[in-house]
This record gives C-alpha cells, structure tokens and sequence, in this order.
RNA sequence: GUGGGUGUAGCUCAGCUGGUUAGAGCACCAGAUUGUGGAUCUGGGGGUCGCGGGUUCAAAUCCCGUCACUCACCCCA
C-alpha cells in the first residue's frame, strides 16, 4: 500500500517550502512596507456566510459538510467573507481606514489544471472605510511592490484595469437592466460578439472614466503607471465588484492572472455590517510561482547552516557537541555529524550545505583546548582557541 | 461533472513493428595508502514498467477497465 497526496493537494519538501516562504517574505515585506496589518482567521467557516458573500452555487465548488454538531460548515475558499465578518463585528470600533493583510490557505473543490489546484496560498489584502482614489491606487502600488521584491517588473507583468460599475452602467443604458450580469460575465470571458463589442467598447478610453484618470495619477505619484493598461473586458467574474477592477498579468499572458481585485462598496453591508466602502485583493501562490519560474527568478537555495563541525574520530563526538553549543549560542547556524566523518567526505558536505567554514575538532589540537578553522572561500585555515570562535 | 493527452528508478527520459536476467544521465551511498574541497575514476543500493483484468507460447510494448497526473470546458482564487 502506498500513499500520495490527494488530488490538488501538494506536498511541500525542502526546497519546494524554502520557495514558499521566499513569495511569502515578499508579501510581508510589501503589506509592512504600507502600513498593513496581518490578521487571520479560521480555515472553517459556516456555509451560510460564505453563500452570503458568493450566492448558492458557490456550495458546489466548496469542501462543504455536516459537523458532529449538525452545523453546515466548509473549508474557506476565499479570505473574503471571513475579514468582512470580523469588520462587520467591530466596524465602530476601528479607526479608518482598516489596513489588513492575511497569507490564507483556500481550498476549492475544482477539477486541478495549470495555475488552480484544490488549495493554494493566498496573499490577501484589503482596505476599508476608504473611498479616495488613493486607496485604490495604494492596493494596486503594494501589489505591484511584493512583485517587485521579487524580481518582476514591467518587463514581466502588467495590470491590467477598467471600471466594473462604469461597464455595468454602459451595458444598462444600452441593452436593458436585465442583461447586465449576462453582458458583464461574456465581457469577462471575452465572449462579446464583434457588434456588441463595438457597441460597447467605442470611445470608451481611460478619459470616459474619472476614477481611472485619478488612478492614473496617484500611481504615477506612487511610481508604478509604467504597469497599467486599460483595458475593458476586465470586470471580474464576481457579481460583488462595484468600481475599479484590475488583474495582474504576465506580459505574454501564458497564464492565468497572478493577481485580482477591485473596489466592493457593497461587501459589508451585505455581511451585517454597516455601509462601509471596501476594496481589496487577491494573489494566488502558484500561479505566481510559475510566473517566477517561467521567468527565471526563483532564488538561489538558501544556505542550510553557516559553520560544519567536524569530529574527528569517536572521541571527538562529545567535543564537537560543545563546539556546536557554543557556536549555536552565538547565534551561527552550526551542526556536526553524529557520527564521526573522514575530513575529506566532511567538506563535501560542507560545501553542499552552503557552510562558510569548517571546524575541526581533532584530538592533538582539543587536548590544548584549541580546534582548527578553516574558511571555505578564502581556503585559509588557523587553529584557535575554543573561547575565541 | 465533460472531453483530449500522458503514466518505465527519487528526478529527466530511452526501450523499433510483442521475444531471455528492463537501461542511461542526474541524484543518493561506499571506496580510490585511515586529518582537507562541489572534479575524476570504480563499485553499490534502488523499479510488482501506476493498478486490475484480457489476448498470446511470450506483454513495459496490443485491448478493456480503473486510478493518478496533465491540458481544455465549466467556474473562478
């Protein structure tokens, strides 16, 4: 009998973790860099808040069941509903604007295929009780930034951005209030036929929309215009969007969207809570992964420890502990064989474990107290006292 | 849930139209006068050929089923 992950599920061994915790550091970074604060919550939630937020169907695609207690619950599939609630329950309470970021563990319950497993990481930030344009811009600069601690730039991505309650509008006055949910979802899908995408799209430009001049700007202002480019058909599959969308893109568009969001004005209210205008985003780990793969920018192994101490002979296992300690409470990554090692095997491992030096701790030098160091770059060797490491 | 493609060693793969004990590279382990460098050389471990059934004297190879992976649809994170 052998065991495997289940479908969708990934197993994370050193270096595929090492990589994660790499896009990780860089959401941090960015989300700190801005004043976000990280929040979190819990992986299982009730089924009724996550269909308040997406509607009935969403019950489909979720990892959905009947707990002990009798209570519908599901497997979050989305950080959305979950930080909605928590504002909801202390919206008077906060000072706005709310800066929150989370780096949540979604599950779905989807056929996998490129970009989209059953479960992935996702980089969540949101903004609430903002309705400037320069909350906008901000989310859309902290996005962009967490890229660019990573090695992306405008040569690799873009974003693309449109006005999803100016599109709305458009399809309203032009085919009937009926039709703007059908209208918007073929938008999304580049489904339009040529004449309504004519109908739609002419004349339709950056300068038709206020908010999306005002964004322009304020990222000028914030350095990152370079990455946008309107463009009409993004208006998010999600019915909840009330003004600006965007998705980051690679620039050959092999992929899926590295990124989405949007303004949702509605959200809270819709949650409980009070009006309060909100926006936010999300960005996935595995597509972005593959971005950064494709692209050439995953990151050197990072080194496993910084000094080998090698004993030489039986005898020498207990000193080269000692040596571990002391190196280990002076704050260096240190660690030695359990078993004594020949000098010769020990720097190659040395070597593959990124170590810069090698002690040696041999009897000759340790009967004097003293253990030999050498440098792995500079190749230079001394022996030291054991207090003087 | 629907359709296509693919399953051979930890990884990347070879194995012609069926024919003896299934191979390579990388990785791993061990040696190359027992205290010094990612090399080289030698040797080694590791595979029920995804799994189950069928056809055949004979199946990694052909057929069916199943599972997994993958691409697309659906839908979206």
């Amino acid at each position: 009998m052998s065991f495997q992950a289940l479908p969708g599920f990934r197993d994370f061994y050193p270096e595929e973790m090492a990589l994660r915790r790499h896009v990780e550091a860089a959401w941090h970074a960015a989300a700190k860099a801005a004043g976000f604060e990280e929040v979190e919550g819990p992986p299982l939630e009730s089924l009724e808040l996550l269909k308040a937020k997406s509607g009935e169907a969403i019950v489909e695609e979720l990892y959905a069941f009947t707990d002990k207690g009798g209570r519908e619950v599901a497997l979050r599939a989305e950080l959305t509903p979950t930080v909605g609630r928590m504002i909801a329950a202390r919206a008077a309470a906060l000072r706005k604007p709310v800066k929150w970021y989370a780096t949540p563990q979604l599950f779905r319950y989807q056929r996998q295929q490129r970009g989209r497993l059953r479960e992935h990481i996702q980089w969540n930030v949101d903004i609430f009780g903002a309705s400037e344009i320069g909350s906008d811009a901000e989310l859309l600069a902290v996005a962009l930034d967490a890229l660019r601690r990573l090695g992306l730039t405008e040569k690799e991505v873009k974003v693309r951005v449109s006005h999803r309650g100016v599109m709305a509008e458009r399809v309203r006055t032009r085919f009937g209030a009926d039709a703007v949910e059908s209208t918007l979802r073929l938008i999304d899908k580049g489904e339009l036929t040529p004449a309504q995408a004519a109908e739609l799209l002419v004349a339709f430009d950056v300068a038709a929309i206020p908010e999306l001049d005002g964004l322009y700007a304020a990222c000028e202002d914030l350095g990152v215009e370079g990455f946008l480019e309107f463009d009409p058909r993004i208006v998010r599959g999600l019915a909840y969007y009330t003004g600006l969308v965007w998705e980051i893109f690679d620039r050959g568009e092999k992929l899926r969207a590295v990124a989405g969001g949007g303004r949702y004005d509605m959200l809270i209210e819709r949650l409980g809570g009070p009006q309060m205008p909100a926006l936010g985003f999300g960005m996935g780990d595995v597509v972005l992964t593959e971005l950064l793969r494709d692209t050439g920018k995953l990151p050197p192994g990072p080194p496993k420890i910084d000094v080998l101490v090698v004993p030489i002979g039986e005898e020498m296992l207990a000193p080269a502990r000692q040596v571990v300690r002391r190196l280990r409470l002076a704050g260096e990554r240190a660690e030695a064989p359990y078993s004594p090692m020949k000098v010769g095997k020990a720097f190659q491992l040395a070597e593959s474990s990124g170590a810069r030096r090698v002690v040696l701790v041999g009897p000759d030098e340790w009967r004097l107290g003293k253990v030999k160091v050498k440098d792995l770059r500079s190749r230079e060797e001394s022996v030291r006292e054991v207090d003087k490491l």
